[in-house]
DNA sequence: ACGATTTCTGTAATCGATTACATGCCGGGT
DNA sequence: ACCCGGCATGTAATCGATTACAGAAATCGT
């Protein structure tokens, strides 16, 4: 590979001025200018990034960690923060964890001396303790992650009020009975949106056996065990709240295998509105999210750190979520 | 933040002690590894990444330059690379380009010194030069990229035969009168899936004015004008091959709200096998790619190529594309 | 004509690691 | 007592850039 050396050698001036040259820094004549670029050019030198990062400590690159890609939330996310990165002209250095604390501080090591500023998605709540004993000697925002006020700046989805807004709006079609397919028990999300399914039934009166709690894992053949589950409840339940979109879909094609009808026997609702959401038949209730606002928002929250402004106050900010309403939810048949 | 001569100087040995122990290098006696480990955790040390690769030429990175996050495409092939990348213990550096040449080269520059090998993925035809333009003094493999054969290893979609599968199928079933949805002129999937369906067409003896061509982007939008200039064509198509399932999906709407029964008055048949797809109604007839096996291949054979291995044959490898028929597609009727 | 500026370019320190080589120490063989 | 070998550790060069400072050349004023 032609380094700085080489072109300095080729066009007979010394490493600095080729630097200067590169960098539009300092003061270089016309004449040696155009010729350094000329010999630049020639050999295909292009600066070395680490060489580079490590004299100035910047990367110009955030880093990313990630539980996991799977999913048409988190590629949703990466999009989001893939857009504001670019525009600010910064890289995205990209790592999986599967949440564990290990994991986790090994990622977190790998990335020193790589990147700016990091940014932590975790929705584990195991993940809690890792993610508090980075250092904070380096910008970092969480993203959607379980966390103490305070200890970090945070992006969070309006989990509660989003589940709130989906659990009122079936209360008020009537429903006296229902159920929810839950997310992972360790969840950050999964936690928040089974907190307002409780808190709005119990706020609504239903009585403890009307609210119905069917385990799920966020993927749609648990939303379809669950479907098939709720089936045979008795009596069954009016209606479903699913902890994400995919569990929703999984549900509804349970409910009508089996020969129930939604929303005339029961009404499903989901939470996410991935894009498949509208498609469905019929087309699916749901909570709908800013997917990847969140990731937008990250970014510029970051960077912000990064750039040395607005270090001052650490904060959580809420990503609204609202109801939207479709087909596969209405009033329960009296 | 904390460096190799801080651990160095707190334990009282020299900063080559304490890289041997980080590196289990050399030979270290017990007694100081344990201690030189214990000042290292203490002081919450972590080996500076940039000043690593800068010296061992090694960075456990490769880098993935991308037209676009665009789309369920690439998502799924992103979903492919990273889980190859992560079982190596390599990390991604992600970076896009809208795919002309001035910006390819932008990106490669920026990665330089930063990655170990590059994956491109750009399917535009201009981009061909670009591409080629990158020096091989460096790992690349090319993703669904149009290249010269020889000039890099390359990893692309079976385009030309899953689109003649699409259109035999259609042919096999009796259709004399077929549209095609096209994608973007100078997109190298598009124009192979173009020429399977003139080649087709050509082949099963059908007149010029009955292999009708209409230009769309990739996006449902363009798929729904696409398919409402269909429904006013006369005579009709019996069936519609998208060069991919969004805008078969535009398509199918388009038909379905003009009136038009799917597939007993035309059938429509999409490209890629998008989650999305079996749940249309009706279930979409597409050609199925398994996308993130793409990924994966492309990173193999990158590390093949990064860790010295396999250097000599530069090949291009198909990934194969197969019709998978569900109910938008049958018989026209008599 | 000579010193003071100004303008350009080169020298060398520096970032944080790795690693070849030198050095010091200790023990054993004769 | 002396030397040699092996083990443990330290010294310093190195990777490829940036940049403060020094120095050389050119310009200007008096």
């Amino acid at each position: 590979m032609v380094s700085i050396k080489d072109v300095a050698r080729e066009a007979g001036v010394s490493v600095a001025t080729v630097s200067r040259v590169c960098n539009d820094s300092g003061v270089v004549s016309e004449t040696t200018r155009l010729h350094v670029l000329d010999v630049a050019a020639k050999l295909g030198y292009s600066p070395h990034g680490a060489a580079r990062s490590l004299i100035t400590s910047r990367t110009s690159t955030i880093g990313v960690l990630l539980p996991d890609l799977y999913g048409e939330f988190f590629s949703e996310v990466i999009r989001g923060i893939d857009r504001a990165v670019g525009e600010s002209g910064y890289h995205l250095l990209v790592s999986r964890s599967h949440g564990d604390e290990r994991e986790i501080v090994a990622a977190f090591r790998a990335m020193r001396g790589r990147v700016d500023g990091l940014l932590v998605m975790s929705p584990d709540l195991d993940a809690r303790n890792a993610v508090n004993a980075l250092r904070d000697h380096f910008p970092v925002v969480l993203l959607n992650c379980p966390s103490e006020r305070d200890q970090h700046d945070s992006i969070v989805i309006a989990n509660y009020d989003g589940a709130s807004e989906a659990m009122c709006h079936l209360v008020e079609r009537g429903h006296r009975r229902i159920a929810m397919i839950t997310g992972l028990p360790r969840n950050y999300d999964s936690v928040e949106r089974l907190r307002a399914f409780r808190d709005i039934t119990r706020e609504a009166g239903l009585a403890r056996e009307d609210a119905i709690e069917v385990g799920g894992d966020f993927t749609e053949a648990s939303g379809f065990r669950a479907g098939q589950m709720l089936l045979e409840a008795s009596p069954r339940p009016t209606a479903v709240f699913a902890a994400n979109d995919s569990m929703a879909i999984g549900a509804l094609s349970a409910l009508r295998s089996g020969g129930a009808r939604v929303p005339e026997d029961i009404s499903v609702v989901g939470f996410d509105d991935i894009p498949m959401a509208r498609y469905m038949n019929p087309p699916l209730s749901t909570v709908q999210v800013d997917i990847s606002a969140l990731g937008v928002r990250a970014v510029e929250r970051l960077l912000g750190h990064v750039r040395g402004s607005h270090d001052g106050a650490r904060q959580r900010e809420l990503v609204p979520a609202h109801l939207v309403v479709r087909s596969s939810s209405g009033s329960p048949a009296a």
